[in-house]
DNA sequence: AATACAAGCGCG
DNA sequence: AAAGCGCGCTTGTATT
């Protein structure tokens, strides 16, 4: 009997969907052509030890979650591509075949069909990346090598497993939706902004407000919602703004300002998650946003559709577990100030952390006299503030921490200087811009002026500050990549439970056992079943202690988690 | 009429 | 409160 292969590979043969099972020799082991309706049960016999190797996630996962199939790891190598061809720990040989290959850069099948829908309609194909058995198999081969000729090629084997776990994650997440209640939503609507108006109306609140605004303005058909005739009204009763923004605004006096404020913040809450969000994003009782994994340069993920990046805390009370089962809700507390203090090794800054409020445990050595100095301080650290409460902390800070102050000092030199930063696993800062080195050079010539150097001085100083948080924020994506790929791994190998009597809205994968159901940067939620909540609980702190080790190894530093068990996903 | 951009505000 | 990083979305205005 042969070995499990060490990866099975699927994509287009013709017209036919063929599964290659490769050694990691690349030796051919097995070879399974089937149709695209078929592919769903070939995916489900596979060994499920074996890695599954595909163009793009969003191309060939959401097939198999459709037939309640979920498998265990993958690489996607669109997403993986994206990380080898710009890491600086992958040798300039193996990385140029990877640049060269600029067919691996298209956007995902997703983006595509969202983004272009006039192209998608037509029988021109899906486009993104290439999906053929050649194609595909030389890719893989490109990125084997491009692993195996770096110095650490263990570090960017786990980010491309992070990564790929995401992946799925991604399209899971979207696949079970989040439990949301339209009642408790449009209770919350309208105790707020009233019943609700018919289409192109505002709702009654709105106009109230609208019309006290008016009143203080002096005038019945002010426009509230044009910034520049706003402020010409405002103007004309004394309030010298210079812009419309609420912090600005909130500077003034003047019986028009609370009423305005107001008005401000109900039209955000009708606009951006009103009744019209309601219909179109929960209106099934699950809010499926698109995740998109590596849409940000650092490694956050992206999201497109609903704004799941930027859910309001006043909405928070419409996420409801259903009946049975609750949320395990959890948060790491600090993590990028953690994740700085391991990858700096800078002990004073772990031990500050550990089993503590970060910022109390600064305020507690003495370094600044508030927890509220200590969080503006850190915040300034890792953003490069120079200006204000912050800058005038960072000295303190530098003293007190100097490993951990000096990475981020580092990290913010070499990109002023055009240079690339990595983050601890080796996801590389894009290189400077032709654009920005033009400026740079410009400056440099004899007969630049001053404004040239002025220009200059300014663009390296706003990449100096991006490659500061660079280095932070992509490896604190790092660490909750891993958390995430640990804790999935652990609920799908629970059992399944009987199937609920009543159709679940996620589908009946994910209504028979707790699963992942919502990810933001350092937040999770998980949707289970009431008897299970302790445990996955457990779970959850577990997988994040695992992250740790997984990542720093022996470095004394600890992720402690804000966890809740709940059924309404409120912040306390 | 369609598209690009800026302002403003929501999230981490 | 904003400052210093990273995003998405809506609205109004300017451009074509």
């Amino acid at each position: 009997m042969t070995a499990a292969p060490k990866w099975n590979v699927v994509a287009h043969d013709g017209e036919a969907v063929v599964v290659v099972g490769l050694t990691a020799g690349f030796d051919e082991v097995s070879r399974i052509r089937c149709t695209w309706p078929e592919w769903p049960a070939v995916a489900e016999t596979a060994d499920a030890a074996t890695r599954w190797v595909w163009s793009d996630t969003v191309r060939w996962y959401p097939r198999l979650l459709d037939a309640g199939i979920v498998l265990a790891r993958c690489q996607d190598l669109r997403l993986c591509h994206a990380i080898l061809r710009a890491s600086a720990l992958v040798a300039d040989d193996a990385a140029a075949p990877l640049r060269a290959a600029l067919a691996w850069d298209a956007p995902s099948a997703e983006a595509v069909t969202t983004a272009t829908p006039a192209l998608f309609d037509l029988d021109a194909g899906p486009g993104g990346v290439p999906d053929d058995l050649a194609e595909v198999l030389i890719e893989l081969r490109r990125q084997e090598a491009a692993v195996t000729s770096s110095a650490d090629p263990g570090r960017l084997r786990l980010l491309l497993a992070a990564e790929s776990a995401g992946a799925l994650l991604a399209a899971e997440l979207h696949a079970a939706g989040l439990p949301w209640s339209r009642p408790v939503h449009e209770a919350l609507l309208e105790e707020v902004l009233g019943a609700r108006p018919a289409a192109g109306v505002h709702a009654p609140r709105v106009r109230e407000l609208a019309d006290v605004v008016r009143a203080a303005l002096g005038d019945p058909a002010a426009s509230l919602d044009s910034q520049p005739k706003l402020l010409r009204s405002l103007h004309r009763v004394g309030v010298l703004a210079t812009s419309t923004s609420r912090w600005e605004l909130a500077e003034y006096d003047h019986p028009v300002i609370e009423p305005l404020l107001q008005y401000k913040k109900l039209t955000r809450l009708e606009s951006a998650n009103g009744w019209a969000w309601l219909d179109e994003w929960a209106a099934d009782g699950r809010f499926r946003p698109v995740y998109v994994p590596g849409g940000v340069v650092t490694g956050r993920w992206a999201s497109s559709g609903g704004g799941a990046l930027q859910l309001p805390r006043q909405l928070r009370p419409a996420v409801r577990a259903d009946p049975g089962w609750v949320f395990v809700v959890a948060d790491v507390a600090q993590l990028e100030p953690r994740v700085l203090a391991a990858m700096s090794g800078d002990l004073a800054l772990a031990e500050a952390a550990r089993g503590r409020d970060l910022y109390d445990g600064i305020l507690a050595g003495g370094v600044v006299s508030s927890r509220a100095e200590a969080k503006v301080a850190m915040l300034g650290a890792m953003y490069g503030a120079t200006t204000g409460d912050s800058g005038r902390l960072l000295p303190a800070l530098r003293r007190a921490y100097p490993r951990a102050m000096a990475l981020v000092d580092a990290a913010a030199q070499t990109g002023d200087d055009g240079g690339v930063v990595s983050t601890w696993l080796g996801r590389s800062s894009p290189p400077s811009s032709e654009g920005w080195r033009g400026v740079q050079d410009r400056a440099g010539a004899p007969d630049a002026s001053e404004a040239d150097r002025v220009r200059a001085r300014r663009s390296a100083r706003d990449r100096g500050r991006f490659t500061r948080n660079f280095v932070v924020q992509g490896t604190a994506a790092e660490w909750a990549l891993a958390w995430l790929a640990d804790l999935r791994g652990v609920l799908a190998a629970q059992p399944l439970a009987p199937a609920e009597p009543v159709a679940s809205a996620s589908g009946i994968v994910f209504s028979q056992r707790a699963h992942l159901c919502f990810f933001l940067h350092d937040e999770i939620i998980v949707h289970t079943p009431v008897a299970q909540a302790e445990q996955v609980a457990d779970a959850v702190r577990l997988a994040a202690a695992r992250a740790a080790r997984l990542m720093f190894g022996d470095f004394p530093i600890d992720f402690p988690l804000d966890l809740r068990i709940t059924a309404d996903a409120a912040k306390t």
